[in-house]
Formats: structure tokens, C-alpha cells, sequence
DNA sequence: TCCATATTTCAATAATCCTTTAATCATTGA
DNA sequence: TCAATGATTAAAGGATTATTGAAATATGGA
């Protein structure tokens, strides 16, 4: 991921409503959802969630499809997966151990199969 | 890291200018690096280098210090490290194999001792 | 004390971003 | 084709953020 994505990235993660949405399209899965279910989740307008979706699919976080009469969007994970090594990187660059620290830590899916409830395509 | 902070994280990371800030400060090692060096490298103004460290002391993601006339900045890798830890969970959270991913890159720091010239406090 | 250095703060402007409302586009089914 | 549904786009506003230059603050040394 070169800076440029990065930065676009950490924009669309700094907006409260954007970060609800990643989190819940993250949730959801690849399946993803309809625009107007996330809106109705969110609980903010169509056009002010049609809004965030196009700039965090601008930014590439996620990714839409149309279905129907729906457009429906979901998580990227390879996206959210470069921008966490983008971070780890540069954060490594000068300090080895946070890699370690992230690495020992007791994410939610570190040992256990918390995580198995949701299929997994990519 | 709690979604707060986490905002600020992101919203302070997305301006170019803090972005190359942190990288600079990252590499720089936890002696850290004075203001005026830190707008000499960076090609701005004291005073809008002052404007952006002010910005990333405020969201926690770098520290100061005063030592004798100078201020000098360093990386907060406790605070990154954190950062990474929420990104990788809210991927984590939907998606088990980021963290996989992630954990397969390598980065500088993966197996090798590329990362042994700074030293590392805490 | 006085001056020079290092940095911050302030004020003003410019630029960007967010929200709202109204209008438009695309799809489906009668 | 017409109406209904689901969503986007456009325009306008208000709010926040970035940049610049000038003034203010803190430190250290002559």
C-alpha cells in the first residue's frame, strides 16, 4: 500500500459514522449490506449514508455491488489487511518490538475459534 | 484503545504532513527529534509544524518534552501499537484470516535483525 | 539585564468536510 | 408505460481544519 492509499484510508477510518460502518461491514462478513440496512443501522439519512459509503469506497476500504435494486457493500479485507501492514511497518521500521506486542496480544482471534460463527470467502 | 482515541488515531494520520511526521519520528527512536528539525526536514513552517504536533500530542500518538531550549518529539510506540491491536481486532472481528495474513507479510521485522540499530526503551 | 535561539500562540484567510433537503437515476413489477 | 422502491447526486449551509505571518513566551548565555 503505498502513502497515498494510506492516507485516503486513515481519512475515511477518522469519521465516526465511516468507522460504524467499516466495523459493521466487518461484522456482516463478506456478504456485506444494502445501503439502506446500514443507513437504517447507522441511523443517519440515505444520502448522508450514501455519502460516507463513496468515500470510503473511494478510499478502498470497501467495495460495492449492485443486487437487484440494492447496492450492496462490503468490507475489504485485503484493504483493512495492507493498512494494518502498512502500519505495522512503519511502526516496525524503527521499534521491533511493537510487531511482537500486537503479535502477543489476546485478540479476538488469536487461539481460540470466537471468530468461526462467519464464513469466510476471500 | 477505545473508538475515541482511535478517531483521533486516524484523523491525525490522515494529513500528509503528520503522516511524514510519524514515519520520521518512528524511525527516529525514542530519543525523539527537536521541533525545528522536525519543520527543517519536512520543508514547513515552525509554526505550522508546531500546528501538527500540537494536533498528533493531542491524540496521544506522539510525546513531548522540553530539554533546555528545545522541545523535543518523540513516537508514542506504546500508542501505535495500540492502534494496530484496534485495527487488527476490528478486522479480526469478522475476517480471522487478517491476522494470518498479516502475521505472513514480512515485514522488516519478521524474522531478521534489520531493526537492531535504535534502541529500544520501552 | 539584554540579546539570541527555539518554539508556540494568535488572527486571518483559504480550503476541506459534513449535513440537509430536494431532485434525479436505476430497477422491478403491475 | 406507470408507479413504487432503493439509492445516488446536487446544491447550499455551517463547521472544522490547514496555512501564513506577526507577536508572544521560555530558555540560556554574554
Amino acid at each position: 500500500m503505498d502513502e497515498r492509499q494510506a492516507l485516503a484510508s486513515f481519512a475515511a477510518l477518522s469519521q465516526e459514522t465511516r468507522l460504524a460502518i467499516v466495523r459493521t461491514l466487518v461484522v456482516a462478513g463478506p456478504d456485506g449490506l444494502a445501503a439502506g440496512l446500514i443507513a437504517e443501522r447507522m441511523g443517519v439519512s440515505p444520502s448522508n449514508v450514501s455519502f460516507h459509503l463513496k468515500e470510503l469506497e473511494r478510499s478502498g476500504l470497501i467495495a460495492m455491488r449492485r443486487e437487484s435494486r440494492s447496492i450492496v457493500y462490503s468490507a475489504s479485507y485485503d484493504a483493512l489487511a495492507d493498512l494494518v501492514k502498512f502500519l505495522m511497518e512503519d511502526c516496525c521500521a524503527g521499534h521491533p518490538t511493537i510487531r511482537e506486542s500486537v503479535e502477543r496480544s489476546d485478540g479476538c482471534c488469536g487461539t481460540d475459534a470466537a471468530c468461526g460463527e462467519i464464513d469466510v470467502v476471500a
